[in-house]
DNA sequence: AACGCGTGGAT
DNA sequence: TATCCAAGCGT
């Protein structure tokens, strides 16, 4: 029997028994100096409610569509109390096309209780951050680190990514984050905090830019010499990964209404919802784009019930005047 | 612990 | 065109 971990363990601890884990960091370290990208939310004058927006909005989604929606975000609302007085509903509308409009809502709900319970300022350590809504393990170590410099272990997508690899030689991390993953990680940081903090986000950023999960640019990596998965031969990937369905899933149908919601200044009519506002001589001017598409999906009035009931209970809508609309 | 949750660019 | 996948979270 052999215990899940244990091999990436022993090299970890053998390679810190050598100045290998040393010059791993200075190469990490140089290469993040030379290409890391200039992000807004990496200014030395960023906030910690500037990281953490930036963080919630990077939950599964690319850097390059958070971009334009952070910046505007940053600039309606610079700090938790502008967000918290704002209806959540406004969240949502802002958040635009960010997907995963939840995190909006959650995102809105950590400002009023940053407000309500730690005076306005973000707080400043992994527990306190746990607490807050839409904040998990990740994000709590992720803001942490880089708001408050503190030494945390930071493990995201690109993190595992890297670490499978260099480390444990396989093309792709397992499909779910384990103990001995965190072990792993914990075991690679440096001892010193500041250190610790351009390891991570360098170790981040290679993941990102440079060990990708496809076609991986390894001709451009900083510690390709040093990469089990390299030295294995480039084995593939033991598991193909499940794609998520998409289309004619509710998903897609709670998309296209939230699309509608977005855009409506006044509750929408469910009936709307249900048959084109020509044949109910429903003014429909402004949201009749989103709407098209709705009624373009064509779904079962089965589906659309569903759709919305979710939307209701997730609080991403709510009823008011016999019409639907973001909540207030 | 597996599942549901948006969106759109890249391949 | 279809599939992959992007700084996860909550249940």
């Amino acid at each position: 029997m052999s215990l899940p971990g244990s091999v990436e363990i022993a090299r970890a601890a053998e390679l810190a028994d050598t100045p290998y884990l040393t010059d791993l960091h200075h190469s990490m370290d140089r290469w993040f100096s030379e290409v890391a990208r200039v992000l807004p939310w990496r200014a030395p004058d960023c906030s910690p409610w500037g990281i953490l927006v930036s963080e919630v909005m990077l939950q599964q989604t690319p850097v390059a569509r958070v971009l334009p929606v952070w910046a505007e975000w940053m600039e309606r609302w610079p700090e938790p109390a502008d967000l918290a007085r704002e209806p959540a509903g406004e969240s949502v509308r802002h958040w635009g096309r960010l997907g995963y409009p939840r995190r909006a809502l959650r995102l809105h709900a950590a400002a009023v209780a940053i407000v309500e319970q730690h005076g306005g300022r973000v707080p400043d350590t992994h527990a306190s951050l746990l607490t807050l809504p839409g904040v998990g393990d990740y994000t709590a170590a992720a803001v942490a680190a880089f708001a408050f410099g503190r030494r945390e272990t930071v493990v995201d997508t690109n993190i595992r990514r890297v670490h499978a690899r260099l480390v444990s030689g396989l093309a792709l991390p397992a499909p779910s984050l384990s103990a001995s993953e965190m072990r792993l990680a914990q075991s690679l940081m440096p001892d010193d905090a500041g250190l610790s903090v351009r390891w991570n986000a360098s170790v981040m950023e290679l993941g990102a830019i440079v060990c990708t999960a496809r076609s991986p640019k390894c001709t451009d990596c900083p510690v390709s010499d040093s990469c089990a998965w390299l030295a294995a031969g480039e084995p593939p990937p033991t598991y193909t990964p499940k794609g998520q369905a998409w289309h004619g899933t509710d998903r897609q149908l709670r998309g296209a209404v939230m699309a509608v919601l977005r855009a409506a200044d006044s509750p929408v009519a469910t009936e709307l919802f249900e048959r084109p506002a020509a044949d109910l001589g429903f003014d429909a001017d402004g949201i009749a784009v989103p709407l098209a598409a709705l009624h373009r999906l064509n779904s079962a009035p089965e589906q659309l019930e569903r759709a919305l009931e979710g939307l209701l209970s997730d609080g991403l809508a709510e009823m008011h005047d016999g019409g639907l609309r973001l909540p207030a």
